[in-house]
DNA sequence: ATCCTGACGCGCC
DNA sequence: AGGCGCGCCAGGA
């Protein structure tokens, strides 16, 4: 199944699995940009679930999801796994910037969940 | 079906 | 400014 229609058929079903809901919307994260589980949740249509969505991806272990990029309300670090640190680095490789656990200019690239594609200027 | 657990969020000390 | 506690939701036992 092709990208395209896995995200279709997520879209288009009342309610699915959150589970696929959140997996999809992250893989949606533009490289550089983040985003709160606050947002996941939104997005997913259960915009109280963001305690879930931590949930959920307390376990993702797949590199196709870049879970990196979901911080906590406000631009903080938020958790992973334990490994922090691997958070950070994976999020400054990207060209953010994180100082005392949290995101600077969070404001700037907070990601809105409405552009697919990474046109981010620095 | 019920109870318990969190990679959370936010208002209140 | 920082910490504590309660609320919330989907999963798993």
């Amino acid at each position: 199944m092709t990208t395209r229609a896995f995200f279709d058929s997520v879209e288009t079903e009342k309610r699915p699995n959150f589970r696929l809901r959140v997996l999809a919307v992250v893989r949606r994260i533009p490289a550089g940009r983040v985003v709160t589980y606050g947002d996941v949740a939104d997005l997913t249509g259960s915009p109280r679930a963001h305690r879930a969505v931590g949930n959920i991806l307390r376990g993702c272990l797949d590199p196709a999801v870049p879970c990196h990029r979901v911080v906590g309300a406000g631009g903080t670090l938020g958790g992973y796994g334990g490994n922090p640190s691997l958070k950070r680095a994976r999020l400054r490789a990207e060209g953010l910037e994180v100082s005392v656990g949290r995101i600077r200019r969070f404001r700037e690239v907070r990601w809105d969940g409405r552009t697919r594609s990474a046109s981010q200027a620095c």
